[in-house]
RNA sequence: GUGGGUAUAGCUCAGUUGGUUAGAGCGCCAGAUUGUGGCUCUGGAGGCCAUCGGUUCGACUCCGAUUAUCCACCCCA
């Protein structure tokens, strides 16, 4: 395969054959959200570099070596969303939405970009699905975005997902506590795999997550975020719980969730699946009180999730979730030469205006070849016209799965034909499920 | 960025200890049946055996590099 006929290394190609999974999960999510009452928001796939590296954080991996950056002809440094957040975030409080009802809620979906080394529900181009809250600091917040997260999984009729909550506190309480992991680790610091020894000074609370089993039995014993927590933070953390409870949504503490990105504060969430190998997260997200500040707009406390597309659709392969059918063909006309043809174009246009799906030939070919292209696109009925069925008015319509046929007029009765046989598939429909 | 596996037709894969015209199934196109699909039978198209180099009288086969892909680390959705 010559290296130009392929698509870029960590993309791939949505094929006509499986486009309507994606548009199915797609419109799941955004109905979902909004039954919550999130709207969703548009906004471009590059940004201004800033608008990453200042928010999403300067020594994030993320920022550090993932990015697709480059100068445009306008000399502007311009950089393909890595993720939604800061973009949602930028647009926000450019259109002063946050001047607006509060607390403001959107949602969205689309591409992101980032230079890895594709593997296992890792690509390049990965498409993500999230909804941002914005002005809305009660813990009763947090567990709507959580609930919507969870209900936008289920809707999708993905199962076995584990829900993972922790707190990782505010500005100051965190400081105390990364005081009190270096401590720890520092005195174990020759122990520690090498790159957790760099990450003691930089960012202690990542050694957490260190798949390394020296590093994971050293972090067992390490001091957790959660005995840190200021008094604020600590009962935030209980709000969250205490509404995840009431809705009786199962979920497990786990101190070592530290998400990689440095805008988040308080509660951090992820769903995890067993079913899709190492990158395994399918859900992840979580409070950002300071950044909307941070950017330029007020104080405002904020929270957000994202999920991978290409990753649920991997959980809903695995588990053999089944998806609505697209819709077949409800009619295929099969012509016997040119006139047949003309009339064939005539035929299709009324009945497409009906809402009816019609095909013809569009390639010149024989009849059987015309009426085996009819059987593999699933058309529902044929009929075949020639000059006689025009000077009579009158085909014989198939029933393609059955094999009947029926005499029916030309000019008058393919539509209501075709009506019926909608209604009675449906009533067929209506018997099975009772 | 670091490891390991893999690379033969559109797809899934055979191909003997290196030996001359590289195969199967499925799919595609056509015919058997000059106006009716599914089943069957027959035929056809489609491969620089990933690329480049090396060893050899001779390489799809052995060796090296490159590229791609898969899996894992890292990181994240």
């Amino acid at each position: 395969m010559a290296k130009y006929n392929t698509s870029v290394k960590g993309t791939a190609d949505v094929l006509p054959s499986d486009s309507y999974k994606w548009q199915f999960v797609e419109k799941k999510m955004l109905e979902t959200a909004g039954l919550f009452g999130f709207q969703e928001i548009r906004v471009p796939v590059f940004e201004y570099t800033e608008v990453f590296t200042k928010n999403v954080g300067e020594t994030t991996d993320v920022v550090q070596k993932e990015m697709y950056t480059f100068v445009d002809k306008g000399d502007r440094s311009i950089t393909l969303r890595p993720e939604f957040t800061a973009g949602v975030v930028r647009s926000v409080i450019e259109h002063g939405l946050i001047n607006g009802a509060l607390p403001v809620k959107a949602c969205y979906v689309g591409g992101c970009y980032r230079y890895e080394k594709p593997q296992a529900g890792r690509m390049r181009e990965f498409h993500q699905f999230g909804a941002e809250m914005f002005g809305a600091a009660d813990p009763s917040a947090d567990a709507e975005m959580i609930l919507l997260a969870h209900s936008v999984l289920k809707n999708l009729g993905i199962k076995n997902l584990s829900l993972e909550i922790n707190s990782i506190g505010c500005p100051e309480c965190r400081a105390k506590y990364h005081a009190a992991l270096k401590e720890y680790f520092s005195s174990k610091a020759s122990e520690l795999c090498e790159t957790c020894r760099e990450r003691l000074d930089r960012n202690p609370m990542r050694i957490l997550d260190c798949k390394s089993p020296v590093c994971g039995e050293i972090a067992d014993g390490a001091p957790v975020m959660i005995d840190y927590l200021c008094d604020e933070c600590g009962a935030h953390f209980e709000g969250v719980k205490k509404h995840l409870d009431t809705v009786g949504l199962n979920f497990r503490v786990n101190p070592r969730i530290v998400r990689g990105l440095d805008y988040y504060t308080k509660t951090v969430f992820e769903f995890i699946s067993g079913d899709i190998g190492a990158q395994s997260t399918v859900c992840g997200g979580g409070r950002y009180d300071g950044l909307v500040g941070q950017m330029g707009g007020p104080q405002m406390p904020s929270l957000g999730f994202a999920m991978g597309i290409e990753r649920l659709l991997m959980v809903m392969a695995s588990q053999g979730t089944s998806f609505p059918e697209p819709k077949a063909p409800d009619i295929y006309i099969a012509t016997m030469g040119d006139i047949a043809r003309l009339k064939a174009t005539k035929l299709c246009t009324d009945l497409r205006e009906e809402g009816f799906c019609a095909i013809t030939d569009v390639a010149g070919r024989s009849l059987k070849a015309q009426m085996k292209y009819a059987d593999k696109i699933g058309a529902k009925f044929s009929i075949v016209i020639g000059e006689d069925e025009i000077i009579n008015d009158s085909c014989v319509l198939k029933n393609m799965a059955s094999g009947d046929q029926t005499e029916v007029k030309l000019s008058s009765g393919l539509t209501k034909a075709l009506y019926d046989g909608m209604i009675l598939s449906m009533a067929e429909k209506v018997l099975q499920e009772n």
